[in-house]
Order: C-alpha cells, then structure tokens, then sequence
DNA sequence: ACATTTATATGATAAATATCATTTTTTTTG
DNA sequence: CAAAAAAAATGATATTTATCATATAAATGT
C-alpha cells in the first residue's frame, strides 16, 4: 500500500492542509481503486459514504435529466476530491463519476474525513473554499446554459477543453471525448453538435482529424464563446 | 437596535448555532438596513466584506451574461443569508441582490463570522451544508438549463414559486416577477415567455389575472415539467 | 479478415424559439 | 384627469435547433 506522504496528487487538494500524523492515519484507512475506461467510480443516488482522491485519469460527473438523457456537469480530473459534497449534505450521490480513462483513486472513509474536520481548521477551510469555487463555477455554467446558443457554448466549451486538459503533441485536445459526450456537455442534440463541429471546421476554426480535435484559431473561438 | 437574540429569523439560517454570548456579540457588531424594492443589496463584483441575514422581503440573485441580459440565478426569502460564497471565497460578488419587494436585512462584517468559524463548529457545519445544498440545486438547474424545453423550464418554475412562496388570498402567486422577470429566469425571451403563459392559459393550466397568475391545475403542470 | 456493431457524418424536414413590428393595456407622472 | 412611459400581448417572420432517415467510416468480436 502506498503511503499518503510520498503522494504528489495530494498537494493540489484541501488534503495539503493535513500534518504527518494525519497523513499516517490516512495512509492507514484508505483503499487504493484502479477504474477502466467507462466503469463508475460512483453512480447517482448512491450512498457514497467517503471521498474520492484522484490519483491519476480524469472522470466525467453526470447527471440524468429526466428526458432520458445524461448531461455532463463537469470533468474532473488528477488531484481532485470527489463526493466532497454528499459526505457533507449526509446525502446520496447527485451525479455520476465514470471513468474517460483508466484511473487510479483512492478511497478515503467519512469518519477519517470528519475528524479532520472537527481538528484541523485549515482542511476544513480547504474544502469550504473548494466547494465555494464550484458553486460560482456551477452558478456561471448555469447562466450560460440558460442564455448562449449553442454555437457559442459549443466554441466555449472547446477553449475550455483546451485550456484546462492542453493538447497533444499533434495539437490535438488531450481529452477525447465522443460527439455524444461532447453534445452532452453543451446540451445540445449529437448531431447538432457534429454539424457544428464540421461548420467550424470549415470556416478553418478548428481541424477534425478523425475523432480528434484541434484548434486552429482560438482567438476567434473565444470571440465566438462571448 | 433590535437584540439579534430576539430575532426570529436567525433560527431559520446557520445562525441558530450561535450560543447566547455569541449572539450578544452579533448584536453589538451588526447593522440593520432597509432596502426598497427595486434597490441592490450588493452588486455583481463587489467586494461585500461580510453576510447579509435576510429578516424580510425577497430579492432576487442575478448575473449578467455576455450577451447583456440578465439572469436570475435565484430567488431569496426570509430567514436567508447572502454572501456567504464571497466571503469564504475572499472573492467579489459572483451575483447582484435586488429586491422584489422593501426589505430588511442585517449586515454582519466578515471578521465577526470567521471568529465564529473558529470557535464554534456547529456554525461552520452550517454553513458548509447550505452552500453544498447551494451546489446541488445549482447542479440540478444546470442540467435543466440545458435539457428541457423552454415550456418545461416555465412549467417547472410555476411550480417552484408556488411551492417555495406560496399564494395570496386571491389564488395568485406571492411572488410576483414581471414577464421580463420571469423570462430572465427561466432564460428565454420575454416575448416566447408571455406567449407560452397565454397557451398555458388557453390550456387552462394556469389563469392569468392582470399581471398576476394563478396555478389552476397544477398536476398537469407538474406533468409537464416531467 | 470479415461480419457486426458503433460512431460519425450529412440531408431533409419539422418543431422550437428569437426577433421585429405593432397594438393594447397598465402604470406613472405632471 | 390627461399625457407619456412602461409593460404585456399578439402577429409575422427568420433563425436556431431537434428529429428522422440514411450513408459512410471506424472499431470490435470471432
């Protein structure tokens, strides 16, 4: 079993507040998961019961709309905690984590969590502070759901994937998501979302090369997004 | 100045965490306003430095989107705190606090909270599970924003103002948001907005009396939110 | 390697929604 | 109370987006 000192991942989360005694204390009731491509981490109305720490891979959190259809709420990716917000709540799982690669996370039980909480201020403070960011993040996602066409949220969308995951060394964006995942995150029909890849394609905007993307022309990609 | 310990409101927020010393404390610190319909309580990109403790009224929580309209994120009562998020965030506002009607509201500065972050754990727990709950309904709208129809996205929040604000005497729903209101929150335009809440009407789902509205059948409503 | 499935792409069309113009109603103001 | 301004309502039309059908390309299993 790995030890929660030595681990990078650890830094980049509300866990860097934590002192060597809890980083042993850690290291000894954590569970180490390896998740393929495809598989759920957690699935919605779930009781998770813990948080999630990403080792590696990156996820995408989902929620079932009542149409039938999933919508990508967010993509979350190395050095994140996840199921942060359902510990708290006392609820089941809001959305979906399923695996876009193979990952590794490790499991850490609510009980750990929540004594930390009660005795390092620091951590507690961390998370509050993370969960604030997502609120104004979701809050904002919310406003340009309700009021941008979906060319603009489709151009957003691509600067985001861009500027958050990077590229390949062929300029391709490093996350490879499906049209139907891609539509999914825009909340837009499959092949709306095709048909507009292919204008912008053509207005020399961005490259299709087979699945993959790059973009070719972000300056006006983001005057696009607003 | 009216006594904090007397209030009735606080029990409905985090507040009512607060031991009696604590609240002597509050008492001395805070300030009370009254603000008319219409006016701010605090503006998109404001450094508030502090919460407000809604004692009366409703206000609405809006964003300006790049295409110039506004949206209403939310909709708060009585009983309710704002700027919670900014506070912890140590960030300007993310929304504008207008009022739908006078209202009263206290300010507490941001030192007193963090003090009572640090001594008194029952208050941050709170707080943590408002802006979690905070963070699921904004999830959840997200995904509505995207995936239903706009007819949906009005049948949905008939029903939400009439479940979350209630009626009047006459039938007619408490909160009253002008269509333009309405439209910005739902996000749609104003014009789609009134000609959807006239098929509604031929529908006789709804009857619209004057500018108010009433809910006359409320499970086909309900139907139609799915 | 070939058959089968799945993903991507495109055309045709329908439905939803936005925009602009105009009218009617309500509210405000002098 | 009348005039002006603002809000609500409706029609005509344009634009956006979804849906259904079908074709092509890529991935998968045996």
């Amino acid at each position: 079993m790995s030890k929660c000192e030595q681990c990078i991942v650890r830094e980049f989360s509300s866990l860097k507040a934590l002192n060597k005694d809890e980083l042993i204390k850690l290291s000894d009731c954590k569970t180490s998961k390896l998740i393929k491509k495809g598989e759920h981490i957690f699935e919605e109305g779930e009781n998770v019961n813990g948080i999630f720490c990403i080792k590696d891979g990156i996820c995408k959190l989902t929620k079932l709309s009542p149409n039938g259809k999933d919508h990508i709420v967010k993509l979350v990716t190395k050095g994140e905690l996840l199921g942060q917000r359902s510990m708290i709540s006392d609820e089941p799982a809001n959305l979906s984590a399923i695996a876009l690669e193979d990952m590794h996370v490790c499991f850490i039980p609510k009980n750990e969590i929540m004594g930390f909480f009660d005795k390092n201020n620091q951590f507690s403070m961390n998370v509050m502070k993370t969960i604030c960011g997502d609120l104004k993040t979701a809050d904002d996602h919310m406003v340009n759901m309700a009021q941008k066409s979906v060319k603009e949220r489709l151009a957003e969308t691509l600067i985001y994937l861009h500027d958050t995951f990077g590229i390949n060394k062929d300029e391709t964006l490093k996350v490879q998501l499906s049209r139907d995942e891609l539509a999914s995150m825009i909340g837009t029909a499959t092949e709306s979302c095709i048909r507009l890849l292919s204008d912008f394609n053509k207005l020399g905007l961005i490259e299709l090369v087979g699945k993959k993307i790059v973009l070719k022309d972000i300056n006006k990609l983001k005057k696009m997004a607003d």
